[in-house]
DNA sequence: GCCCTATTTTGACGACTGTCAAGATAGAGA
DNA sequence: TCTCTATCTTGACAGTCGTCAAAATAGGGC
């Protein structure tokens, strides 16, 4: 979608989202807002080589494979992670430009003038 | 609550989040997950004086009082804003620190290495 | 082709969420 | 004190979400 560039670098601390913005913006913060999708993320992102695939992640929660694999999807449509398969195994690893257009959307720059 | 310092600084992609850590920062994306929230939430921060009151922030929508009170209420008790009535009205402006933490969780730092 | 494992999809169920109308609370001013 | 306005709370309802079991898909190796 092309409205992702638009989106994508203004903190919203300096001028009103309009509602598609806060429409993209909001997608992406709702696939954050699960305790076991931020721990994906992490694990994914902190694991070495910058990726995972889906047998370790599941691995280390008390959820059945298929609950690991919708949030997978939800952080997949996000656009937070993207999948690759390799033989048997699906690696994830982070989309960097996705975090860090979240991260300076939260950028708490010139609030008081 | 205690566990705030050691949730808010470091990037969640350095290192693995404990299950408090992901609790306490998913409570606040999930604040940040609607289209609405992240409307206020942007008009509040980027209103002349860093602050508006409810008044005006309901006329920027076609909801209704109860509605909008209630979306704030979900963003001051994730502990992203704090209101202060003034007389008649009640203003709410943002908490910097909270958005501050939030994009440094974020930050896609030394991903590969 | 057939079986085995890894992963996803489907379907179901209880819990949570966004919304509104109606009622409650809280100052301001007469 | 009474009334008016601003804001919040309560209760209800439809829609979404997180979870699991069961079934489906996809490679790899025999």
């Amino acid at each position: 979608m092309s409205s992702e560039m638009t989106a994508c670098c203004t903190p919203l601390t300096t001028d009103p989202l309009t509602a598609d913005q806060a429409e993209l913006l909001s997608h992406r913060f709702k696939a954050l807002g699960d305790p076991v999708r931020l721990r994906l993320l992490s694990l994914i992102a902190s694991h070495q080589g910058g990726e995972a695939c889906v047998c370790e992640l599941t691995a280390a929660f008390q959820l059945s494979g298929p609950t690991i694999s919708h949030h997978l999807r939800v952080l997949r449509e996000a656009g937070l992670i993207e999948g690759q398969r390799r033989g048997t195994w699906i690696y994830y690893r982070i989309v960097p430009e996705a975090l860090r257009s979240l991260s300076q959307a939260l950028h708490p720059t010139a609030v008081l003038t």
